[in-house]
DNA sequence: GTGAAAGCGCTAACAC
DNA sequence: GTGTTAGCGCTTTCAC
């Protein structure tokens, strides 16, 4: 960190600011002032020290990313990285620097928003879940502060930016999808109730019911965290019914993965004995035995469209709240079966 | 942004100095000050402006992280957000921000790091691979930069810090693991030959073979990308031979799924007509069918033990190199089969 | 134990 | 087109 700007301004035979405009391109610098002290910058080995230039600006080019608490294993689901993917795509081709936060729990989570937001570190945040009564989402609201969150804010979903699927109309089709493959017996497998995602998927699923005429049935409606004993004891009892489902909808490929291992224990054949269908589509799903129907939800678009869209948040602050709805597909694979009435 | 340390004093009455050394919590206040200044601080909401902090002291509390070029799905690969998770720990432990690389070439990725450097904007870097040749690692090198990688540099092994496992042991155990089993055609299927750990892993598996004085047969090695056709050739070459192998030894969990797949495919039953080890024990390797045997490395600990590395290399410029090692256990799931001879 | 003042490296008016 | 200058908000000598 020894170069500075000043030493290459002497080195050019120009002022400080000259050197700053040359940096920041602008055109009405002249072409051979700026060769000129190009040339100076080389020779030297300047970079440009980003801190000082933040300080100037008021602006970082750096934007935050808010992981779920990690505490339990949410934080190792693939959707993570896919997304991860994403945003990195859309930082990187607007030289934008990401951070994400190390907090384990929400409150640790919510002390590094706050310190995020008043340190002028980040420019803006980016939501990567959206969950029910979330203390973070409200804050940053009352704040002020640039951000957008990935999924559907259960609240105040017009005045906040956000990236997000037509999750009930996903539930609704996979619904639909096994209820012409024959299926009346179907059950939903959600794991946390407080993620908004989820709750679509499962109002999507019991409109899809209801429409076809088919009564909900409360034991068939699960919500239990799947990498713990209490996700298999639900399975289990699912199972030993008397009128045991012939489908499962699972909110979530990782998830799936746990329930097709548990179906295996109690002996039960997929796609022959049950059917399973997933979302999210990872690249999991496709390796899984037997490999998962999966809603793809395009998660890296999901990514790169919130990354997007923060940027015109922050560049225009008083722009009202946008709403991107990113397409799905449901992907078919051998996890499900036609029922044979 | 508005309030700022010098409203703080003024309200408290002490000059900006004094308001800094609260901030650090500097011996020498009296705890009466302490008191009178936090006491103003919260009536204002005062929170530090961290970027002005770092341009003063020249120090960012920041780490970068550098990922793996993501062209492929290297970045998909569980290992890194398990990785991540232990770093996260570390870095909150130490009130400390992450900041990853987005680059997708490593081309893009020697860039970002070029800036990182100059830029000011991290204290030290962390490298999430090691592989031969690379520019990166010469580079933070030559600039004499705080850095350490996970995985043993190709080069240089002493001079630079790094934490990694034994993984020639690790490879070597599970070779034995499997002669003990009773098992004398093992193949090993590794990924990228340029990755430091699959070279250890198969060197260890190949010294177990030559103690037990089995010859190596070169086409029982394979290096393909498995998330690629080419992956799914080479293990339907490999069954095909007249001696096709009895016990596959795979480098990592993501790109066993794969071969388990393959293997599915081409009807051949784990474990009883073939064996797999795998390597890294991600929490996949318990849910995928059959669940995997795997060396547990200890990922998250690689992670936790990199950043309090990088740290004494931050505070003790001068230190010297430091190598940590992390120990392995083999966990045996039902992927393996005695051979019975 | 506390204050005054310089300065970290840059940007952005404002001049001309 | 380019130079001058005053900060951005903090830390850190150096006084006392």
């Amino acid at each position: 960190m020894a170069v500075t700007i000043k030493d290459v301004a002497k080195l050019a035979n120009v002022a400080p600011s000259t050197v700053s405009r040359v940096i920041a391109n602008n055109p009405r610098i002249s072409e051979k002032t700026k060769r000129k002290v190009r040339k100076a910058m080389n020779e030297l080995g300047y970079h440009p020290n980003f801190i000082a230039r933040s300080l100037a600006s008021k602006s970082s080019d750096v934007l935050g990313i808010i992981m779920p608490r990690s505490g339990d294993g949410s934080f190792l689901n693939p959707f993570f990285p896919t997304v991860m993917k994403g945003l990195s795509q859309a930082a990187h081709d607007d030289r934008l620097g990401l951070q994400i936060t190390t907090g384990i729990t929400e409150e640790e989570i919510y002390d590094e928003v706050e310190k995020m937001v008043h340190g002028g570190r980040v420019d803006g945040l980016i939501l990567l879940y959206s969950k029910v009564g979330d203390k973070v989402l409200h804050y940053l609201r009352e704040a002020n502060f640039p951000f957008v969150v990935i999924g559907k804010p259960f609240e105040y979903e017009s005045s906040i930016s956000h990236v997000d699927n037509d999750n009930f109309q996903a539930g609704k089709d996979v619904a639909k999808y096994l209820l012409d493959s024959g299926h009346t017996d179907i059950a939903f497998i959600g794991g946390n109730a407080d993620l908004v995602v989820t709750i679509e998927r499962i109002k999507g699923y019991e409109a899809a019911l209801k429409e076809a005429g088919i009564p909900m049935r409360n034991e068939y409606a699960i919500h239990e965290d799947f990498m713990l004993e209490g996700g298999k004891e639900a399975v289990k009892r699912l199972m030993e019914l008397e009128n045991s489902p012939t489908a499962l909808i699972v909110a979530d490929d990782f998830m799936s993965l746990g329930v097709l291992n548990m179906l295996d224990e109690l002996g039960k054949d997929v796609p022959g004995d049950i059917s399973v269908f997933s979302f999210n589509n990872v690249l999991l799903a496709e390796l899984s035995k037997p490999p998962l129907s999966s809603v793809d939800i395009n998660i890296e678009s999901l990514g790169y469209q919130a990354v997007k869209l923060l940027l015109t948040r922050i560049k225009e602050p008083g722009s009202p709240a946008m709403r991107m709805i990113v397409p799905y597909q449901l992907v078919i694979r051998s996890s499900v079966a036609k029922m044979n009435k």
